[in-house]
DNA sequence: GTTTCATGTAATAATATATGTTACGTGATT
DNA sequence: AATCACGTAACATATATTATTACATGAAAC
């Protein structure tokens, strides 16, 4: 499978949209993504549903922002994505009973479920505004932190 | 894309093969993992390149151990596996300038860089004896940890 | 009221990966 | 020489993400 790549387009949008103030089509919004508007439209409809977003049909319809980018954290906006999968390991259970099979998994979901909580700890950790503000500083010229990014790119 | 099972797989079928001494055989070990010969050849090659394990061809053949099981950790075999991918999640990169993408990526990175280091670091911390172990306490009777376990099946 | 614009969504295609299966080659034992 | 077991390539199957096409819905403009 390929890696899923939906958080960080959805903000990668929202902090665009920040930029500029009127309401953003989806085929705007696409064309500064490389994609599709559908695609846009796809991964906005969970961040409407839960109040992030609104949008409107017709002339000078687009999307606009409607939360609180200082009380908006990375894990609200994982969530509104429908919490998509975070690991790409799993335990194998073709021998529910065998008792060799409860003791590896145990162990693994242990693991796997520190990994999960740390990482959404994180994201809980980080507003829009955080992120917002660390763009502007890029802007300016000053990297906010000593950035290693690329490391996980698609 | 599915859930990638190679470790807890390849985890269940060493737990298996330390509880009886003679060389398995692939079609044993696939017997007991409902899977097929060849899967177990494929999960099995990397730790054999790595010194874990030896296999012999012919008559009386199959895999022994090669290591030490309180010497061995989960970490060393996610290695010879091959580092499978551990997250399912991943940065978008299809506008490598914008500087918004890098504000969203690098705060991301960090996150994904802290829940692998995580995980890792708990895989270090099991050895395949602390697996043998348990499983031996539940058979006979005492689960060593109150189990969640099923959490992360496939 | 009709046209135009923009979202909403289903259906399909393209791509990638894990897993299962078949087929054939290689080497060791009987 | 026959049998056994691993080694590996090739192919099939299932699942998931992303992209694209097609059509419906609703709102604004004319």
């Amino acid at each position: 499978m390929k890696r899923d790549s939906r958080l960080s387009g959805v903000l990668h949008v929202l902090l665009h949209m920040a930029e500029q103030p009127g309401p953003h089509t989806s085929e705007a919004l696409a064309a500064a993504m490389a994609t599709n508007p559908v695609v846009i439209r796809r991964i906005m409809a969970g961040l409407r549903e839960q109040g992030f977003l609104r949008s409107q049909k017709g002339h000078g319809g687009g999307w606009t922002i409607a939360c609180d980018f200082s009380r908006t954290t990375l894990r609200d906006i994982y969530h509104a994505l429908g919490e998509p999968e975070i690991l790409a390991m799993g335990n194998r259970t073709d021998a529910p009973g065998c008792l060799v099979e409860q003791a590896v998994n145990a162990a693994l979901g242990q693991a796997f479920d520190a990994a999960e909580a740390i990482l959404l700890q994180r994201f809980g950790e980080v507003t829009l505004a955080d992120l917002s503000a660390d763009f502007h500083a890029r802007m300016s010229g000053r990297t906010a932190l000593p950035t290693l990014e690329n490391e996980h790119g698609s």
